[in-house]
DNA sequence: ATGAAAGCGCTAACAA
DNA sequence: TTGTTAGCGCTTTCAT
């Protein structure tokens, strides 16, 4: 026990061949014949070898290791793309380092020296925040759910979103057509690509649709929370008590709307509201929430990510530079 | 741009001095002056200088990284237990791999095997499965909820827990208090120590209270989710209705149950109910669930954890290697 | 098909 | 207080 594990050279010695025959069997480089490839590969199994996967980072400058940034992995949108990221990165031979920056810049800044310091060979920014004046990467870069404003001078990217002007379309036009004539909209940060996007598509429906499109009526939260949809929401109602339907850009949001609709009504009685999240959280499906939301395909955005960070890295030639992944209306129960 | 950050060896260079004092510099090993000291620096400033972390690593047999297993990430307990521990991580100069298995052994396995040869400096497992067979590591290591059967064998470790046992005489006295007398009780895997330790809190409860303890009203999920609490609590109602309070070891069955109480009741009329679930997620503070639960300190967990782990890799003294944390009973809607 | 040797960037003896 | 030097374990020319 205890003892740390052999080294290519002891290999080479018991093999009887120099360490760079070992090496070259162990990274399947060819030229080596097959009996010495068998003896080699006896021995590695036989004391259970495992590369130093840092002095092989060391010599190759760049460690099989990527970081993800993720603004708040509580959050089971983030946790559950974060988690699809690593399932397939890991299968395609890199492991993760996740970040959870909080959604503070500040955090983002020193998560990202650390990655590189460590030396990882590329990162995937989920939702990142991309504050102004920031240094763009050097190293293969995927960017998920959110467009930096600054892509186009980093070095290399490649960027997953989903249609969320269509998304945000759908949904509105659900309220819609469940009767909702004033809609408000409770959004996190529109300067945000993706929540803007679903912005856009909210204003276009209503257009489509006759309606005005009235600033008033739109809420905007410091923090995606059921704490910040819940406050939005008694507000927009005590502000303007002709509001029939809801809108929101994270379902997080929208069940805070909801507890808010729940809660009690001091004076005046209770109107049929409609309500339509985003995301498709598991708890929408709950009987105790129910409600309609937009799904973006989590499972795409692992997928696509992990094998266009990978390409990147290895210098393969990429299929696409951008993804506009399609989303689907999910229907429950939108009025309340 | 573009250009890879400078090393060690340019620095000595440009300072005029070797590469031993400015290592000695950056480490802050004292012997050196502090002319020396302030030239360095100011030469490390002035290029952005960030020492090259692998290459440390490959030096020191061990990377300034460590390993998180955590069995599902999209669960809101385990997301913010993993936050906080990487935060303090951070904070303490470690990075973190999260290792989500799945509550799979066989990837627990492969992910432990890839932390091995990446060199971490430790690891932290968040209710960890431990099959049966598995190799102690032999490396610091810290269990988070769950105890491993052969702890002990291991080198050295710490574990951190709640007073689940505690938890569970909390949570079944609540419902006993609010009149239930036929309390079943919803669980993952009992030989699991803190599901365990919540089921032994539970029949204590019971004992106490003069009524018997009732196998048949214990049911088991191979899952811990929403949809797992719904179909347990289905088949203990269809095959006992006289059941009337759930006691839960966790929140996510927990609110699984209550989707099955609010939905359609066939037959029978509707009685009052209690319900009771464990770790206070965010959910359970909500309108639309708003179920009393049994709060564990996970900001202890990330905090302890942390500084333990730390501790045992830069060999110094530990303050305990066993830590029960207090739990507190949050009262909330417990009849419906 | 195989080996010798250099070196990735850093730390830590050992010398001075 | 400072410098010289020998590796850490691996990959990769360049010979043979």
């Amino acid at each position: 026990m205890g003892k740390r594990s052999i080294s290519i050279k002891e290999i080479s010695q018991l093999a009887g061949v120099s360490v760079a025959t070992v090496s070259r069997v162990i990274n399947q480089n060819g030229r080596y014949s097959k009996e010495t490839e068998e003896r080699v590969l006896q021995i590695i199994r036989e004391y259970g070898y495992q590369p130093n996967l840092v002095a092989r980072g060391l010599r190759t400058r760049r460690l099989q290791v990527v970081g993800v940034i993720v603004p708040d992995i509580t959050n089971e949108f983030f946790a559950r793309v974060t988690q699809e990221l690593q399932s397939n990165l890991f299968d395609l031979g890199y492991s993760t380092i996740i970040c959870n920056t909080n959604e503070e810049y500040e955090t983002e800044k020193r998560y990202l020296s650390m990655l590189q310091a460590q030396k990882v060979s590329g990162v995937i920014y989920i939702a990142g925040h991309f504050a102004d004046g920031q240094q763009p990467l050097q190293i293969p870069t995927v960017y998920i759910d959110r467009k930096p404003p600054q892509a186009g001078e980093t070095a290399e990217f490649v960027l997953i979103e989903s249609a969320n002007e269509e998304g945000g379309h759908l949904a509105t036009r659900a309220l819609l057509e469940a009767g909702c004539r004033r809609i408000a909209l409770v959004t996190y940060r529109p300067d945000i690509s993706s929540h803007g996007g679903r912005l856009r598509g909210y204003r276009r429906a209503l257009e489509e649709a006759g309606l005005p499109f009235d600033p008033a009526l739109i809420a905007q939260v410091p923090r995606v929370s059921m704490a910040g949809g819940y406050e939005a929401a008694a507000q927009l109602i005590r502000e303007h008590p002709d509001i029939d339907g809801f809108f929101c850009t994270s379902d997080l949001l929208a069940y805070g709307v909801l507890n808010r609709l729940l809660g009690p009504t001091p004076g005046a009685q209770r109107r049929p509201i409609g309500l339509v999240g985003f995301d498709d959280l598991s708890f929408s499906s709950s009987e105790a929430f129910s409600v309609s939301s937009v799904r973006q395909s989590v499972e795409e955005f692992g997928r696509l990510g992990a094998a266009a960070l990978v390409a990147m890295i290895e210098g393969k030639p990429l299929e696409r530079k951008h993804y506009r992944l399609p989303v689907e209306l999910v229907l429950r129960h939108t009025i309340r």
